[in-house]
DNA sequence: GTCCCGTTTTGCGCTATCGCAAACTGCGAG
DNA sequence: CTCGCAGTTTGCGATAGCGCAAAACGGGAC
């Protein structure tokens, strides 16, 4: 079992009052994998015998319906966890992780979790802190879905994830993991058409430049002044 | 300060595990309140200086936009919990709660909260999982909202509150506080007006009965086909 | 250098749903 | 009993965004 270096993991806020020893003996239960590009690190469904730590890459979780629509749940950023199905009492993953990236994790078998809880108490109450910013999260997700348009929608969505996972560089901000239309559509609860032509758009007038699952924000104010546009018609 | 009968929240899913001293020790902290019906509990943006549970009655979450559209983010029903910003490390409470019926509740103050987990670690473990049953949930509203349209997403709304606090009589299953076309709009991320047509023709086709306020699913199963459609076109 | 395939772009008609406006209704106050 | 108002119903355009289809594009494999 590969040996994890504690200093790579000791600031990351699920491990926020957990003493070096106690941090030492959390790790030791983990063992870490890579996953490659594109592979599936769970399935929606799926017996969730782990809980996962990415160290290193970048995840989609993504939930499927009975027909086969999916949208995107997150993407995972490193430090982050994921998979965490036990410690909301599910059996099994409410949604697929699929590495993105070449990814590193850590991975916990999902019964140890009640024995690192006990002897570590603040384990949980991080958890539940992880837990409950994810919920309003999403909860604006849903406030958003619900009042704007999805030009708006996409505008937020881009601008979070570039302060998430964005690559500054001197043309502007790069999202740096590869991510294609079909899941900003995804994201944000519309189809990859509608994506596509809001970004041409955007292009032609200076605000992004894009190409093949790559896009970088070439005027953030730009798409904030978008992002904040709500309910008043300025012209073009 | 009011005495609780600890009888009557000792078996709800928070004291999950806590002994019957403990739960006193925990109840000594809390006092009780009454809100009669339509008034405010707390208002979106103020200090979060508490956390409650709700004994009786109903109470309504709703989080505004700044240009003042309004969701609700979820019905409380009787022996959850509400306002728990603090446990998210949250300052203000994200939303406004207002009690829809007159409602009767135990409240802590926020500052108990530190103290309670560390005495009674299983606070925070019981807490987390509600948590996470509510993430999931709001997960499944995104992707109803991505993926469905608005009759089905009415109609699984309809349903989740029949579930949740429905009063069974013989002419069906009536939905116990009041609540009108504009909330059910506000849950499921449409107009009044567009509840108020799928509503009218769910009347018309004897699926539902409802008045001011005041919704009873005469045929619930009938409700259950129209929430299950998805994407073939059935006949009228 | 060329070919192939997944991604992206774009055109065009369609329709579910919104938005506004106006009329209606039933409960509660007095 | 009557009035007033909040809540509801309904009609009628207007339109954002979908869905389908087809073409263009670009990067990697060989």
């Amino acid at each position: 079992m590969a040996k994890v270096d504690t200093s790579l993991v000791a600031h990351l806020p699920l491990f926020a009052g957990v003493t070096p020893e106690a941090l030492d003996e959390i790790l030791r239960e983990a063992r870490s994998a890579r996953y490659p590009k594109s592979s599936a690190i769970f399935e929606q469904g799926a017996d969730a015998q782990s809980f996962f730590l990415l160290l290193h890459g970048h995840v989609r979780a993504a939930k499927t319906t009975p027909t086969g629509e999916q949208i995107v749940v997150r993407y995972v950023a490193p430090g982050e966890t994921f998979g965490l199905a036990m410690a909301i009492g599910a059996a099994r993953y409410p949604a697929t992780a699929i590495a993105v990236d070449d990814s590193v994790v850590l991975i916990w078998p999902t019964s140890a979790w009640p024995r690192l809880v006990e002897r570590f108490p603040s384990l949980a109450a991080n958890t539940l802190q992880t837990v409950g910013t994810r919920l309003q999260e999403s909860h604006t997700r849903i406030l958003e879905m619900s009042t704007q348009q999805v030009e708006q929608r996409v505008a937020h969505a881009l601008l979070r994830l570039a302060k998430q996972s964005g690559k500054k560089l001197d043309q502007g901000i790069e999202i740096d993991f590869p991510i294609s239309r079909q899941d900003i559509a995804q994201m944000t609860g519309t189809t990859l058409h509608t994506v596509s032509r809001i970004l041409s758009g955007w292009e032609s007038q200076g605000l992004v430049e894009s190409g093949r699952q790559r896009i970088i924000l070439r005027d953030p104010h730009g798409i904030v002044v978008l992002a904040e546009r709500n309910a008043d018609n300025g012209a073009v």
